[in-house]
DNA sequence: GTGAAAGCGCTAACAC
DNA sequence: GTGTTAGCGCTTTCAC
C-alpha cells in the first residue's frame, strides 16, 4: 500500500530541492549531468509517475475529451466511439464517455458536471428529448465559456460549432433512386418523428426523390415510429393495409423488424420485396437474408469528430470559424435487394 | 469567451477574502447571514462552478472510475458499461472508458496513464493478449498502490481482487443438459482457445456434462476459433466432416455464423439442428430464426461491478477482503431449440 | 548548477 | 464574523 511517489519525496530522499528534481526529470540543461542521472535513476527505480491532476491544474488542460451519446448499446454509436478513441489515443488524449440515455436532463447534468474543469472539450450527439424540446442552452453555455464542442450525427442548426454529419437527404435519395431504377415504385418508408433531425432529413430525401420522378407521395406508406414498443404493431398495420414492393428504413432495427414480418408472412425477399436499411451494423450483416444497407462510416465519423476537436484544442489563435464535415455514404448491396 | 469564475475573482469583486467566499458558498455558520447571501447571490448570478480538478487535487479523489474493456462494438460489453454508468451516476461518479482492443500493450498504457491521479479505481475485463501472455503485473501494480480494482468476465486467478463473473461451467452444463434431455447427443461446440478463461471454462462445462452422461468426447466436434477470420472456414469444415444434431457456441457471433451456414445448406433449424449461443444480444434477437441463448445479464454484471468498486472507494477501514460475485444465467428459448 | 518562491483553485486549521 | 496561512503536486521565473 505504498502511495504514489511525489517530487517532494524524491527531493527529500536525495537531499536536493523540488525544482531541481523537476528540472532533472525534464532533462533540463540547467542541471548537472551527475545530479540529473542520480535523480533519473532514483525516479525510475521507484517508478515515479507525475500526478496528472496536478499537471492539469497547472496547465489548465486535462488532455481528456468527453463524448456524450444518447445510447451505447447501438452499433453505430459504438463504432463512432471506436473511431474517436483511436485518434484520441494517438494524440495522447483520454476519452470519457457519458450516456444521456436519450434524456434531456441527463445530458444537461453530464455536460455541466464535466464542463467544470474535468475535460478540454466535448463531442456530442443530441438526445432525442433535447431535440424534441429544442433546448440547447447547456451546449451554448459551454461554448460561450470557450470550451470547444463538436457535434455529430444528431446535430442542430441552432448551435454554432463544428459538426460531422452524413448527407442524409442525398443518401436516402440514392437508395430511392436505386429502387426506382429497378422499377420498384411503391416504396414504404419507416422513419422517426420529424423532431429527430436525421429522421426528418431522410424523410425529406424520400419525398424529394419521388416527386422528382413524378411519383405521388402516399402518406400511408410513411410510418413514423415515435415509440419503439409500437414498432411491431405499426409495421404489422402497414403490411396489413398497404401494397408495396420495396421498403426503406432509417435504421437497421426497423429494417430487420420489417424483414422478419415479411418472412413470417411468406413474402419473398428480395423477389417480392426489396429492403434497404441505414447503419451497417451487425444486425444487417448477420440476418438471413443479409440486409442491404446505406453504410454511414461511423468509425470515420468518430475519427473526424475527434480530429476536429483536437485541432481546435491545439491551435494557438482561436478564430471563430466552424466547419461542417459531410461524410460520404455508400449503398451496400447484400441479399435484400435485387440487382 | 468568459473564462470560468474562481473564488479569487469573487473575493476580489466583493472585497472579502477567498476563504470567506469558500465558507459562504458552503453555507457555513461562521459567516454572517448578510455576507453569505451576498456571496451566494453573486455566485449564482455569474454561474460559479467549483473547479473539479482543484477539488481532486485537494481531496485526493477524483470521483471518476475507469473501465478498461477489450472491445466496445460488442453487445455484451456495451451492456456492462450501461450497467456501470447507471450505478456510477447515481453515486455521483463519472465513468472513463478505455478500449484495450484486445491488445496487451494498450491495456498497460491505458492503465498506467490513468493510474497516476486521474481516477479513483478500475473496472477491468482482460484483453485476449494479456490472458495469452499471462502477464498481469500492470494490474497487480495498481492494486499495490492501493487503488481498488474490480475485474469482470475475463478475470484471472493470479490477481487478488474483487471479481464479477458468471459460472461459465455451470451455465454451459445447463445448456448441454437441456439438449441431452431432448435426446440430442451429438453436440458440436464452437469455442475459443483455452487461454481465454471464459472459453476454457465453457469447454470444461461441455466435456464435464457429456462425461457425466457417459458420452464419449469427440474432439472433432470441438472447434476452437483462434482467429475470427477463419471462423467461416473452420465452421464449413465442421459441417463438411461431422454429423451432429445440436450446436453450442460460446458467443453470439459464432452462433449466428453457424446458423447461417446451416441455413445455406438447407439444414432445418431447429428440427434437424438445435443451436444455442451465449450472450443475449441483438444478433440473437433479430436473426431469423431467433437464436436461443444463455443470457449473461451483462447489465447486472456492470451494476454489481460498479457497486463493489464504489463500496471499496467509500468504506473507511480498508480490510483486505475480496469477494467474487457469481451472476446467475438463464437459458432463453427462442426459435433455434425445440422444446 | 541549485534552490526559493509564486501560483494553478480550492479547503481548513488557526488567528484575530 | 472574517482573514491568514499552509498545502494538495507540479512548473517556472528569478535569485544566488
Amino acid at each position: 500500500m505504498k502511495k504514489n511517489l511525489t517530487l517532494k519525496q524524491i527531493a527529500k530522499e536525495l537531499e536536493v530541492s523540488v525544482s531541481t528534481v523537476s528540472k532533472a526529470l525534464k532533462n533540463s540543461e540547467e542541471i548537472s549531468e551527475s545530479t540529473r542521472q542520480k535523480i533519473q535513476a532514483f525516479a525510475k527505480l521507484y517508478n515515479y509517475k507525475p500526478n496528472n491532476i496536478a499537471l492539469s491544474l497547472k496547465n489548465r488542460k486535462t488532455k481528456t475529451i468527453a463524448v456524450i451519446i444518447p445510447e451505447i448499446v447501438h452499433h453505430f454509436f459504438a463504432m463512432v466511439i471506436s473511431g474517436i478513441e483511436s485518434v484520441a489515443n494517438k494524440s495522447g488524449y483520454n476519452v470519457i464517455i457519458c450516456i444521456s440515455n436519450e434524456s434531456y436532463e441527463r445530458e444537461v447534468i453530464n455536460i455541466e458536471m464535466l464542463a467544470s474543469g474535468s475535460i478540454d472539450g466535448f463531442i456530442i450527439s443530441l438526445a432525442k428529448e433535447s431535440q424534441e424540446k429544442k433546448d440547447y442552452h447547456h451546449i451554448k453555455e459551454v461554448i460561450n465559456q470557450g470550451m470547444p464542442v463538436v457535434m455529430f450525427d444528431r446535430v442542430t442548426r441552432e448551435v454554432y460549432t463544428d459538426k460531422v454529419i452524413i448527407d442524409d437527404v442525398l443518401a436516402t435519395q440514392e437508395a430511392i433512386q436505386f429502387l426506382l431504377s429497378k422499377q420498384r415504385k411503391d416504396i414504404a418508408f419507416i422513419t422517426t418523428p420529424d423532431y429527430i433531425s436525421v429522421g426528418r432529413l431522410r424523410t425529406e430525401g424520400y419525398t424529394k426523390m419521388l416527386l422528382q420522378n413524378d411519383i405521388e407521395i402516399n402518406e400511408d406508406l410513411i410510418v413514423r415510429i415515435a415509440n419503439e414498443e409500437e414498432l411491431i404493431t405499426q409495421l404489422e398495420h402497414l403490411f396489413d393495409t398497404q401494397k408495396f414492393n420495396a421498403l426503406v428504413a432509417v435504421n437497421e432495427l426497423y429494417a430487420v423488424a420489417a424483414l422478419k414480418i415479411a418472412l413470417k408472412r411468406g413474402i419473398k425477399v428480395p423477389d417480392e420485396l426489396n429492403i434497404i436499411g441505414f447503419t451497417d451494423g451487425i444486425i444487417s450483416q448477420h440476418s438471413t437474408p443479409a440486409i442491404s444497407t446505406i453504410k454511414q462510416n461511423a468509425f470515420k465519423m468518430g475519427e473526424i469528430s475527434a480530429k476536429l476537436l483536437i485541432n481546435k484544442l491545439e491551435e494557438e489563435n482561436e478564430h471563430e470559424h466552424y466547419i461542417t464535415e459531410v461524410i460520404g455514404t455508400e449503398l451496400l448491396h447484400r441479399e435484400t435487394t435485387s440487382l
